[in-house]
RNA sequence: GGGCGAAUAGCUCAGCGGGAGAGCACCUGCCUUACAAGCAGGGGGUCGGAGGUUCGACACCUUCUUCGCCCA
């Protein structure tokens, strides 16, 4: 049997190219653009598109639309904020979500907002006051405040503008901001609500203080760095055996000044008898006991003693409650020796050396006067953990003053639950353990900020009925600008009784007095924060909003503010709503330069997000982005991954520049794809397409981002441009029918549709860009049309196993092709000797493409064909794939290549071999596996013969000469 | 000290019970008329070490080493 086709001449195909190229200029447009470099540009089609989609409203939500609702509120960026590298994760993460629901007929709600960021802001207006020569004092509250408004206008918006260059398409219409009016209102309907359930108290605690910012922060807003330090060992006589000493160690021996106690474990024999004595405290004229505390003393630790100084440590604090004793707070708010601590009693001459003077050189200090005295044992070199502001590094100090918390316990528990039971769920779902870590060991958290950029705290204080613990604490220039009753002039003792109510009251509830002084405390940020999810929606009214989308459906976010964030708004939402604030929750990774290292600016390795995108386009970097956005792990953004998405973003535009040309073929839009008569690759790429759909769409329902990303990155590249593209390609090239051609067409146009739609979420641009330029069905946007939906007809395994045979008959012939040094452009003779009918049938069906693939003039197929000679061989299971030549002189590259290939499939063959001699194999592994195996050993077996064969009449043809 | 995660090709990372994948980089040849930001071909890995479970382990278990992070 012998079966021959003969292609079309390279004469005559040069001929025909030129033909069309010259319908080309008439029928498309496109016209003269071949002579141009048609590479794609973002520039221009990004900024297009942002105003296209903004003037036309595209992503408001009409909430009384009875499409279902899908519902995402962004974490709110800091108005000092630029875009960094984790908002860019963060947002195109979302605005993937967006776009995708959206698409998917969902009625796709996208939150935007900003964050008022107290402290951060307030750092910005006061840097630039202080460039002015302006100390914010000078201007007061209100008149701060004021300037702090004006700041936010002209530049609190700047994030929201480079979200926007990024695509983010938020409903815009509804931005919030968390100090705006509404905002406010939600806060201070919260705070009186759990003020009046108990749920937040006022109360003097020992809480960590920023010197630096001058106000109080939560325990997490306290990052402890690992530090060198020195262990200062101490020795503190018996009051009455002044011979014997207890020695303890610290860090801190400034704070000794403060000690009332020390500690020894009760049952530690080194301390046997002491506790119930009394020390005498150095450098002070105080003695303090000596008590026994299991909890404090950690017996391997040092000698066994520790001081308890309960105003400066939070461990010695809950000891000194434990034991009743006194606190005696030895610095001021600025961090320094405070100007008055009688209790003390510290030695007048050293206390006149270090009044005023900060921790670091009241240490020194004391740690002279120590070894002056014969008291300082000795120094160890000593590793520990410091507590900095994690604004602005400063070393934090415990401070005792009085504040506001809230009573967390209460609160928590219902969103422990709501985690338990899976109506919150955490993806990936080992996140869960963080916030349950935390959740289970929550501490009162503490609310009050000594800022004015904020929620000011909704209490007041009466001055005629609680006066005594309202001091007037204005002097000078403050002074003679403060009115009667302006609050910044007022401290608020810790014994201050509270009125608390979310505007002024009329009258003191209890004398009827009117001079009412508000606390000049400030909330939080994330007190407002932990509101979003209902804040915005309008939340204490009872909008449609909230009906429609509360609870949302997903919050994205990365772990680190888990604590901060995401486990206030699950206790806000739960008290407030009834219901978790998200039904799931993302936690992406983090990501981080090409060396690992976290970006921060001091490190200097920041990746502008900006200057990504002017360079390469915001489409690209978006497409890294979810590329790399593999769950569990840190990322790495390197540039090279950027530029490659970037060459990614061109070979689609270019693939719509090839189509764009042959449109006209279709002469009318998109017939529908299943009354086109299909052969064997139209077939084949709609079974593609539909494996495509299911495998990107099931990847974003499981927030697999990067496996969606990688399987249209596969499909575009790899099958549509590399493969089903050629193909059509031979058919316009050559006689096929005008039938066959438009089919081609048409599913090129088909295939680049749907890849486009499964492609918008991730490079909005360009594919909104490319499909305007089709003909496509459907309305005015992309970004507005529907998600691809497969239909099961497309199903096509025999085309799939007949395009895969295709292929390994194409990659073998230009492998030999390669192999001979046969340049591209040159026109070759293929003959294939089968082993079997079925194997004629597969290459029958195969044959035309398989020609133009393989740039092979002439293709001969059959079972008992004569082997060509001189020829190199190559193999595709039992078929031989022989390409004749001339020249024997190319042999040996072919000759190296099967004797690499003979070696490797006998190491196969070996390890088939074992596994197949092995009874236990053979009876337990599964028939099917077994059969596999055998099946395998088979293929093996027949392959090294074929090679051996080869190879031994590459040797008799090259031997002779 | 407690917990979490990671170790796979030169680099960055997927995969996670039937014997290894991608992108980039590298080598060779090509301006084959959508694309040189490209095309075709190629080389490269005892899947951190050691035990164990299993007919079978890169995958599961134990343990060790190294690195990263969180909490105290």
């Amino acid at each position: 049997m012998l079966r021959c086709r003969t292609m079309t001449p390279p004469v005559c195909v040069r001929m025909r190219t030129g033909e069309s190229a010259q319908r080309r200029g008439t029928l498309t447009g496109y016209g003269m653009s071949r002579e141009k470099k048609t590479g794609y540009d973002p520039h221009g089609i990004e900024e297009r598109w942002i105003k296209v989609w903004e003037a036309a409203g595209s992503s408001h939500v009409d909430e009384s639309s009875p499409k279902p609702p899908y519902a995402i509120v962004i974490p709110p960026p800091n108005i000092t904020g630029f875009l960094h590298i984790g908002h860019a994760m963060n947002n195109t993460l979302q605005d993937i979500l967006i776009r995708w629901r959206r698409m998917q007929g969902y009625n796709a709600l996208w939150l935007p907002g900003t964050d008022h960021a107290g402290i951060a802001t307030q750092n910005v207006v006061e840097r630039q006051l202080r460039s002015e020569g302006v100390e914010r004092d000078a201007l007061g509250r209100e008149g701060f405040v004021a300037r702090v408004w004006q700041w936010k206008e002209e530049s609190g918006g700047t994030i929201i503008r480079q979200l926007k260059r990024l695509g983010a398409f938020c409903d815009w219409e509804r931005e919030c901001f968390t100090m705006d009016e509404p905002r406010q209102q939600a806060v201070r309907e919260v705070f009186v609500r759990l003020f009046h359930e108990g749920l937040i108290y006022r109360g003097e605690r020992l809480i960590n203080w920023c010197p630096r910012c001058r106000t109080a922060l939560s325990d997490i807003e306290v990052e402890h760095e690992e530090t060198k330090g020195l262990l200062y060992h101490i020795a503190y006589p018996l009051a009455d055996d002044p011979a014997t000493r207890l020695v303890v160690a610290t860090t801190r021996p400034e704070t000794m000044l403060g000690d009332t106690a020390v500690a020894v474990h009760p049952d530690d024999p080194r301390h046997n008898g002491q506790i119930g004595r009394r020390v005498m405290l150095p450098l002070t004229g105080r003695s303090i006991p000596v008590v026994g505390d299991s909890i404090l003393v950690d017996r391997e630790f040092g000698t066994g003693a520790v001081k308890i100084t309960p105003a400066h440590d939070f461990n010695d604090f809950e000891a000194g409650e434990r034991h009743g004793l006194p606190r005696i707070a030895l610095f001021d708010e600025a961090g320094r020796i405070s100007s008055s601590i009688p209790d003390a009693q510290i030695e007048p001459a050293l206390y006149r050396e270090i009044e005023g003077l900060g921790t670091e050189q009241a240490r020194e200090i004391v740690v002279r006067w120590l070894q002056d005295r014969g008291l300082l044992v000795k120094v160890d070199a000593h590793l520990h953990a410091v507590g900095k502001c994690y604004r602005c590094r400063t070393v934090v100090e415990p401070l005792l003053s009085p504040q506001w918390f809230v009573r967390v316990g209460p609160l928590a528990d219902p969103a422990i639950r709501a985690v338990e039971e899976g109506r919150t769920r955490f993806v990936p779902q080992h996140w869960e353990n963080t916030y349950f870590a935390w959740m289970r060991n929550i501490k009162d958290w503490c609310i009050s900020r000594q800022l004015w950029w904020g929620h000011q705290v909704p209490a007041w204080y009466c001055r005629e009925c609680d006066g005594d613990n309202l001091v007037c604490e204005a002097a000078g220039a403050a002074t003679a600008m403060a009115t009667p009753g302006d609050e910044e002039a007022h401290r608020i003792l810790r014994d201050a009784t509270p009125i608390v109510a979310s505007s002024l009251p009329a009258a003191c509830p209890r004398c009827g007095g009117h001079a009412l002084v508000r606390d000049p405390d400030v909330l939080d940020t994330w007190f407002s924060s932990a509101l979003w999810p209902f804040s915005t929606m309008g939340w204490p009214e009872q909008t449609e909003l909230l009906r429609r989308f509360y609870p949302t459906s997903t919050l994205v976010t990365s772990f680190d503010i888990i604590f901060f964030w995401v486990a206030r708004m699950m206790m806000m939402g739960l008290k407030f709503m009834n219901d978790v604030p998200f039904r799931e929750v993302y936690i992406h990774a983090l990501v981080r330069d090409a060396e690992g290292q976290k970006m921060s600016k001091s490190k200097g390795n920041v990746v502008d997000p900006l200057e990504i995108i002017d360079k390469h386009g915001a489409d690209a970097f978006r497409f890294t982005l979810a590329a790399l956005a593999a769950q569990g792990r840190d990322i790495r953004l390197s540039e090279d991954r950027i530029e490659g998405y970037r060459h990614f973003c061109n070979k689609l535009w270019n693939a719509h520049q090839f189509l764009a040309r042959y449109l006209p073929i279709l002469e009318g839009p998109l017939p529908p794809v299943n009354s086109l008569s299909l052969d064997l690759a139209d077939r084949w790429l709609l079974h593609r397409l539909y494996g495509l759909i299911g495998s990107v769409t099931g990847a974003l329902e499981e927030y697999r981002f990067n496996e969606a990303a990688s399987a249209l990155y596969q499909f575009v590249w790899h099958e549509y441009c590399d493969w089903y593209l050629e193909i059509v390609k031979s058919r316009l090239t050559s006689e096929s029918s005008r039938e066959q051609q438009q089919a081609g067409v048409a599913l090129l146009l088909f295939g680049l549709e749907t890849a486009l739609r499964l492609l918008h979420p991730f490079m909005p641009f360009i594919t909104e860009e490319i499909w305007q330029q089709l003909p496509h069905r459907g309305g005015t946007s992309l970004m507005l049309d529907h998600w691809p939906k497969a239909d099961p007809v497309w199903e096509a395994a025999d085309a799939d196993a007949s395009m895969g045979l295709l292929m390994d008959l194409t990659r073998a012939a230009r492998d030999l092709r390669s192999d001979l040094e046969i340049p591209p452009s040159k026109w070759v003779r293929l003959v294939l000797r089968t082993a079997s009918d079925n194997d004629d049938r597969a290459i029958e069906a195969v044959m035309p493409y398989l020609a133009a693939l393989t740039r092979a003039e002439q293709v001969a197929f059959g079972r008992h064909l004569d082997r060509p000679s001189p020829a190199a061989v190559g193999l595709v299971g039992g078929i031989e794939v022989h390409l004749p030549v001339d020249d024997l002189s190319v042999f040996t590259a072919r000759q190296q290549k099967l004797r690499r290939e003979l070696d490797k499939v006998e190491q196969e063959l070996a390890r088939v071999d074992k596994k197949l001699s092995n009874a236990d194999f053979v009876s337990k592994a599964p028939p099917e596996v077994v059969t596999k195996q055998r099946e395998e050993q088979a293929r093996l077996m027949d392959t090294r013969t074929k090679l051996l064969q080869h190879l031994e009449r590459i040797d008799q043809l090259v031997r002779p000469t």
